[in-house]
DNA sequence: ACCTGAACACCGTTCAAGT
DNA sequence: ACCTGAACACCGTTCAAGT
């Protein structure tokens, strides 16, 4: 009958999906844990220790069983896992973003993109520059999504997709914004990630060392 | 003596760079404006309003004077002064990806944006993806930069950090971990950049329409 | 060790009423 | 048109006291 942590964590997740972050609140997380508000602070000192603990808990399997193959593929699945990680729960990318985490899921998926791009031959300095900036498009690409989704589910969407249009109609020649708009987030995201791949692989052909 | 529009998003925002966004409320600024809270609702209908038009704020300018020149070059500029935008206010980044913000100012940068890697040879719908795609970089990354900055003024910083450290030191062999934590942001955010130019590049050379 | 009860110092938002 | 005063329904957090 007792609360662990971790059943604080998951109601935490439970009731994210309920009420999105804005309306993640101690008070309504220790209702639907059956427990009064104080008692989560035996827990967790505070709201913020509590979202870094779910932040790492989003991230958790993500580092799982990575395929064997050419760095390519790998680090193409390791990117989609995360997005999908993020993206299983409501606002699991700001949750993310909201403060800097250090705990030991996300430290081994950082670790792991790393390290594949360093067997590909990449120095650790320039590998880890380029984890992080794959790990930071992710986490933008995926807090957008969401937050559009958001917006969708408020019912404000359609406003204000269509204050947009009229904003790129005024200007002039090519608005790409149009063009954009309807690409769906999955593809929109692929593409970027290969961009980037196709990046790091120039990096690796053409950088200071091979290894 | 009258309170404009305007002058609640600059009291905003020098609320914001005093306490953070954490900090900043409704009651606080309109203390900073000599205000009562009640009186910001006749300027606008909720906080999130506010926000926006605090985001957007912050974006202005970014798009003015392009210089001419290369399209790398342009771009490059465009992605710094961005950043150099978010990072000019506490919390800037948050600010903008608290919502998806579709105001006169980030539109502009956004189609400017698409236009410079359009008249590179991009069909609309790839220089869409790819500006899209940058700017989430470029918000994840000072998203981070600016989290990391928050915990460093709260001193949690050097804990946080050698708990990092730590952890990595478990890991076997390269730890990568440590080897990136010493890079400046700055030149981090540089680096990535540079792959995601190169691999625009590349589509540039190889993608399917040269123009 | 783990939780309750009750309080403290706040929030965002609304709205009659003032000027 | 623009703002005050005062309220409503909430927050996160603390802490004695219970079991």
């Amino acid at each position: 009958m007792q609360l662990r942590r971790d059943d604080v964590v998951a109601g935490a997740l439970a009731v994210l999906d309920d009420t999105g972050m804005d309306g993640l609140t101690m008070r309504k997380l220790a209702a639907h844990l059956g427990v009064q508000a104080g008692a989560l602070y035996w827990h967790f000192p505070n709201k913020q220790a509590l979202l870094e603990a779910m932040a790492d808990k989003l991230v958790e399997g993500v580092d799982d069983d990575v395929v064997s193959g050419p760095w390519e593929r790998q680090f193409t699945e390791l990117a989609h896992r995360l997005r999908r990680a993020l993206l299983a729960h409501r606002d699991g990318a700001r949750v993310l973003a909201g403060t800097f985490v250090a705990e030991p899921n996300t430290l081994a998926s950082g670790t792991l993109a790393m390290e594949i791009l360093h067997r590909a031959g990449l120095p650790a300095r320039e590998a880890g520059c380029i984890a992080f900036s794959v790990f930071h498009f992710i986490l933008g690409h995926t807090i957008e999504e969401q937050a559009q989704a958001e917006l969708a589910a408020s019912g404000a969407w359609e406003a204000k997709r269509a204050a947009l249009s009229e904003q790129s109609a005024q200007e002039t020649g090519v608005r790409p914004l149009d063009a954009i708009m309807d690409v769906p987030p999955e593809e929109r995201f692929a593409y970027g990630l290969t961009v980037f791949i196709n990046g790091i692989r120039h990096q690796l052909t053409t950088g200071s060392g091979g290894s």
